[in-house]
Order: C-alpha cells, then sequence, then structure tokens
DNA sequence: CTCTAAACCGAACGAACGTTCGGAATATAG
DNA sequence: CTATATTCCGAACGTTCGTTCGGTTTAGAG
C-alpha cells in the first residue's frame, strides 16, 4: 500500500497559509497543482484530505487556512467623525469609512468607532482624539464605559451608582471634573476597545 | 434620445455599498440583475457605467463600491504573543493569529501587533497588556517608541538623545524608572497605535 | 513473484462569472 | 409622421472554478 506524503501535506498546509497572509484569500486546485506539478484532480484530494482533518476550510474564495477563515467572519465598522446625537440610523451622513474587523477581534454584535474629543476620560486612557469602539447596545452594567444621550447631548463616561440617592450617575475619569446625575440616562453602547495612535 | 435613469444608477450605487458592507465584498452582475428584475448585460452596462466613472471598482470579488476597494488593500499584520527575540523571522513560531487591517489605517510597511507586559510605558497610556502595532524599521527619530534590542532582550521604549553626554538612550514613561544607557540601540521598529481593552 | 488497495492522472462536466453581439423596443429630434 | 440614437434584452461564448469518473500506475503485503 501507498500512503500519502505527510512531508507534502505539511507543504500545502504551509502553502496555503503563505498564500493567505500575501493574498488575503486561499490558493485555488488549480494554484496548489501547477505549485506542485500535480493534476487538478491529485490536489484536490490532498486539499479535501486537509479539510477532512479540519487544518483547512473551503470558502468561495478558495482554501483557506482555519485561521484565515476565522479572521474573515467580520464586522463592518463604520468610523463616525461627529458624536452621533439621536437614534444611530440619522448618524450615517457622518460615517468617515468603515473598517472591518475580525469578529474573533471584537466579538458579536453591531459596532461603530467613534473619534472622541475632551479630556472627560484621560483617567481610562481615553484621550482627546482617539478612537473608540462602541458596542451598540441599551443597556449596561456599573462600571462600564458607556455611551450615553443625556439632555439631547452624547458624552463617554463611565456608569456609577449612588448607594445613598440610589441613582446612577456619570462618572468623568477626571479628577477636575464632577460627577454629573442626569434626569435619564440612555444608554446607546458600550465602550470595548480603545485605538490611539502614538506619532 | 433617452438617457439612464439617474435615480437607478444612484440606486445601484447604494446597493453596491450596503452589499458591500454586509457581505465584504461586492455583488456579481448577476446580483445586481436579479435585483432590478432586469437583464445580465443591461447591468453590466449600468456597472460598467458606474466603472467609467470612477464610482466603483471591479475586482475578483465583483463589483465593489471604491470606499470598499480601498479597504480592502489590507495588510496582514501578526498578533505576538510572546516578545521576540532576535531577528523577527525567527519569532514566526509565536504567533498566536493575524488581524488583517486596511492599509488605509495603518498605512504602508510591514506590522506586527505586540502584547506588552511591564508599565515601563504608563505614561504613554500603554499599559499592561495592551496590544502595540509595530510598524518594521531599523530606524527612528528621537521621540518615538521604538521596540529596540538590547543586550538579547526586547523593549519597548521612548527614543531620547542626551545632548550633554551626546548619546542616545532609552527614557520609560513611568516615573518610577531611570532611564537606560545601552551601549547599543538596535531598532526593530517603532510603535504606531495602541489597542487596549476597555471591559 | 502475484495481488490489491491506494494514489494518481487526464478528461470531462456543471456551475458561476464577466463579456459580447444582433435585434427589438423606445424616446426624442426634425 | 419618419429618422436616429439610445437602451434593453436574450442568447451565446470564453474563462475559471470545483468536482467526478474511468483507467493507469505504484507501493507494499503475502
Amino acid at each position: 500500500m501507498r500512503s500519502k506524503d505527510l512531508n507534502l501535506m505539511e507543504g500545502i498546509r504551509d502553502y496555503i497559509n503563505d498564500y493567505c497572509d500575501r493574498n488575503g484569500r486561499g490558493p485555488s486546485v488549480g494554484d496548489v497543482a501547477t505549485k506542485w506539478q500535480m493534476s487538478k484532480s491529485t490536489a484536490q484530494s490532498y486539499l479535501s484530505a486537509l479539510k477532512r482533518q479540519g487544518k483547512i476550510t473551503q470558502s468561495v474564495f478558495g482554501y483557506e487556512s482555519v485561521a484565515l477563515a476565522e479572521t474573515r467572519s467580520t464586522v463592518s465598522v463604520p468610523i463616525l467623525g461627529a458624536i452621533p446625537c439621536g437614534p444611530l440610523t440619522e448618524a450615517e451622513e457622518q460615517i468617515e469609512g468603515y473598517l472591518r474587523l475580525p469578529e474573533s477581534f471584537v466579538g458579536k454584535g453591531r459596532f461603530y468607532l467613534l473619534r472622541t474629543y475632551g479630556n472627560s476620560m484621560i483617567g481610562a486612557g481615553i484621550n482627546d482624539g482617539d478612537l473608540v469602539l462602541v458596542r451598540i447596545q441599551n443597556n449596561a452594567n456599573v462600571g462600564e464605559i458607556i455611551v450615553a444621550l443625556v439632555n439631547n447631548e452624547v458624552t463617554l463616561k463611565r456608569l456609577a451608582y449612588d448607594e445613598e440617592q440610589n441613582t446612577y450617575y456619570l462618572h468623568p475619569e477626571n479628577r477636575r471634573m464632577k460627577d454629573i446625575y442626569p434626569e435619564e440616562i440612555a444608554v446607546q453602547g458600550i465602550a470595548v476597545k480603545v485605538i490611539k495612535d502614538l506619532v
């Protein structure tokens, strides 16, 4: 009996990984075939074997390494220049652009990126001009940094709870600013990541 | 004479943008055709018209909005768990995964993401566990945060210049740490962005 | 050696894609 | 009205995929 060349299997796997890194998508059966001077059907058998092993996946973009296939499931994140007031749907005009981020990196849900201004959250590492990744949701827990709509204005503050007065309030992470006790806090989303430029 | 329906043109453009946002790639001619119940050739003529106007582009992924086509030119950024010692090529074993980021977002060049540890750069907003995006290059300017190889160890510090002693030194952005005056500073890259979790 | 199962190849197929082309439909100018 | 240019359709074509199938080769067990 003969058995499949394990070195070759490994080589094909490496080739696919390389190809993915370089081209952002996987190679086709023909690509693999010409690379190793074999017929398409042979290449196909190797690829389906790798697929059976769970080493690679197949998509409309060709055969891809599993790692790429995972990162390919991306979410489209609009970058909002100005802060959106009111419901988010009305803020579409202010979309600066889109950023596609892997779902494995940001998690599930709908997101947007907010370019912040002001220094109200310096203590949390959010400075003027940073990009904040916000997951859109209407509820939040105490201690989370939320995007809230208060008095028809949108602010980024940490949600806190006053046990004496039995109310929620907004806490700026900046010693020079006072806590805010709004009548009503409408949560628009919670901040999950900050991206800041260093140069 | 008749002239092309401008509303339809606009609609197709919107449709393409939508489709791109949702699917991460552009629709095919057939998609557009079935969407508007017209023949493929008609759809094609609209699409080529839009292409001629520079409103959309064509790629192996279908017809795409220009915005997406720009962001599609991505760079593959490996995420390194441990800090790479020596030349980067030997650090491939420590790749946690890849992140594809738009070239328009990070700029040109080769990059990697470094998960930092320690608190030596707190003053620059880089805390323990943050991801630092590093552009690979061998030179740096004073004032930039660099990934440097000193005494066969890799550190993240700000590059500074001592005018009295006429030498370069490394400055941790942490008052509790002293400046480092290594014999030789081998620049491996410069930090351009920080990504930190808030939750 | 023989026998057998696996590996391999070449050819062909179907599907999806973009593209081209001739003719029909249609709106507008004269 | 007629003439003409534009728009549109349907069909066909070429290409590139992945996939399948019959036949051939080949390595290893007996």
